[in-house]
DNA sequence: GTGTCTTACGCCACGCGTAACAATG
DNA sequence: CATTGTTACGCGTGGCGTAAGACAC
């Protein structure tokens, strides 16, 4: 499997789209570069640039990696720094997952409530999908997670899940609730209540509530999600 | 910067919270792998796990950074799969951009549009934030994008942008719209009216449209967003 | 002693740079 | 012939495995 910093180098090709520049801008010299794409693209077992002689050129198969070269990048940066801010925090500190459109909305709000419920506990904020959400929870990775069902009894697969109206309310999924924050005298489920009041008021449609009780390696646990209320 | 190689010993450690079976199952020994930790801690300035010369457990940090390094490692996989993709599907293939929630929703029957409007021609998905998608838009890696935008004219960061109300309609945002898509007869503009068409009755409240003419490299080009209809 | 992780050390491979090569305008 | 990317080759660093050490139960 490729590394990282084939992706710095392919990145650092495909913006320039020059061999020379691109190492340049990289410390290194040219040929070791054209090698580091060779067998970047050997393990892709995809041609990446079209080399015309006196121009690069991204292929189909570059452009589209260019795109996910670029973000898995970017991410790894955000990680090494959420890292960094969850030492930093370490008296009391709580890991949140969110899906990506509570960015803009609720989050801002559930920021403030914790601030205020529990002052210098640190908030491990994770965008993450609902399905990878459920999986963190389980798995103790997560204690609470923002997550939005689809409507009415439907399964994930069939695209009439919420296509002719809104989704369901967004949902506060805890995992074992009695567990204090590592740091602080605060229960995920009484900082959760609290999360939920004070963001009370997002557009939410039915009540819901939707609880598993997987096995997770040696000790099970539960995990419940509760509607924002409206 | 840490690699890969690294984050998947840092994973299969973080797993099993034991190093010897860690190595085993990485089919390498143990010494090794407590060295790429180290170097992984060292990197991220950050210790990851606590030894207490009978168990190994994961720091908070170390919690943290578990939750993204899966998370990577799962994206540079499908990193390296979409380049296959898009290799296979040469003749004629179009980057579309997509918001997460859109893949439980309408995203299912944009790709049957496109099948249906343009047989033969692949479509490349990528799942990008919306800010993501622009960026992509305006330096040409992606042709097509699925986004959804606050409400009236509310800016980004404020959180009243949709807290009292569902979002606004989706947008299908185009680059440069006369581009024919590679090895096909057919324009990403035409493509991009199926599909608004076909997509239709989603929820939507109100039309808007946006347009901007960044400048990206060398040449400049503009990206619009059309409402898909309710 | 049996299990754990870490330190020490030697070897090989991989990635770098330098130099020579090929090709195009 | 200037400028591009590729091939060839020698060297040094880095990551591996083996062996020995430290520590706990």
């Amino acid at each position: 499997m490729f590394e990282l910093s084939q992706l710095r180098c392919f990145v650092a090709v495909a913006r320039e789209l020059n061999f020379r520049r691109a190492a340049e801008h990289l410390h290194m010299t040219q040929p070791p570069l054209s090698r580091q794409i060779q067998l970047l693209e050997d393990d892709l077992n995809v041609k990446l640039f079209e080399r015309t002689s006196r121009s690069v050129r991204l292929t189909a198969a570059g452009k589209s990696f260019f795109v996910e070269a670029q973000d898995l990048l970017k991410r790894a940066e955000a990680a090494s720094l959420t890292a960094r801010q969850a030492e930093a925090g370490q008296h009391g500190s709580i890991s949140f997952g969110f899906i990506p459109v509570a960015a803009f909305d609720i989050m801002p709000r559930v920021i403030k409530a914790v601030g205020d419920k529990a002052p210098g506990v640190n908030l491990l904020l994770h965008e993450m999908l609902t399905i990878e959400q459920i999986e963190a929870l389980t798995a103790g990775r997560t204690e609470l997670g923002l997550i939005r069902l689809p409507g009415k009894g439907s399964d994930w697969n069939s695209d009439a899940s919420s296509a002719n109206g809104s989704f369901s309310p967004f949902m506060l999924a805890i995992r074992s609730s009695r567990r204090r924050i590592s740091g602080s005298r605060i229960s995920t489920d009484s900082l959760s209540s609290c999360i939920r009041q004070r963001t009370a008021g997002t557009p939410t449609k039915s009540l819901r509530r939707s609880s598993t009780t997987p096995r997770c390696g040696r000790n099970s646990c539960s995990i419940s999600a509760k509607p924002i209320p409206s």
